[in-house]
DNA sequence: TATTGTTATACTCTATAACTATA
DNA sequence: TATAGTTATAGAGTATAACAATA
């Protein structure tokens, strides 16, 4: 069978974003969280009392869609709103929150530790450069 | 605002392939095709009588989820199912069909040579191999 | 006026199970 | 028995529009 497709850096770019999505959502699933659970708890814990909008400004998330996250997580018990003004509030960690962070903490670090292994020494760096380059908004923080 | 997410190859990864898509979609929407159906235009071209559960498995689509692509393409008159057996039948282009191919053909290799002229030249082998690493599967053609 | 959180809705992609007919 | 195509269904991610309350 004749595929093509893979010669294509794009191509092969998706595949392995979809191969490695695949892994950290099986990771997740002993802590019962999402991939987006997973990547706002490591946001929170980064920065204490940030709203959800600036949560999904930074996800590339639309405010609308960080309702069922937060939610969620506001239902396990693993965050709390606190109010910043009338109309809106910050998130922070309970107690089972910050347990739950150290943990999700521990899952991102191994596995990106576990793909930069993968990739052959000498290229790790050009490897980085390349994809800032085609997500150009990784800048913006 | 801290972004440690920015900081994490296998997110910048996921972030690029997302972005990487997002253009594949517009360049696409001119001929009102999906990225689905661009991709299995593709595979036909390279594999004339190619069955959908071999465009399936080269695309990693469980077969039952090419039921609406073949039918999208078929409706709108670009392929032809040709009967193999009695439960199997290949894909073929009609003549419209072909003509569509040529243009996605067209987008998929100026895309794919848009993506490499970002990478700065010293980093494409090192990119390519990368990506190789993190999706294995790319080598059982 | 602009912004935050929210609701409601819809579309896409994907996974699974089950059915049929054929090999 | 195994395989190809199909149907039906559900979950997850995401986009949009609109609204109330507040800045």
């Amino acid at each position: 069978m004749n595929n093509p497709l893979n010669a294509l850096p794009g191509y092969l770019l998706r595949r392995s974003s979809n191969a490695l999505q695949d892994e950290f959502s099986t990771l997740l699933a002993e802590l019962e969280l999402r991939a987006s659970d997973a990547s706002t708890l490591f946001l929170v814990g980064a920065n204490p009392d940030i709203t959800p909008s600036a949560i999904g400004t930074l996800l590339g998330i639309q405010r609308a869609n960080m309702v069922p996250i937060i939610g969620r997580l506001e239902k396990k018990g693993l965050i709390r709103r606190v109010a910043l003004d009338g109309r809106s509030y910050g998130v922070n960690f309970t107690e089972a929150g910050r347990e739950m962070y150290e943990k999700v903490n521990q899952i991102i670090s191994q596995h990106e530790a576990d793909i930069l292994s993968r990739i052959p020494a000498e290229s790790r760096k050009h490897f980085i450069a390349a994809l800032k380059t085609l997500w150009p908004e990784h800048s913006t923080d």
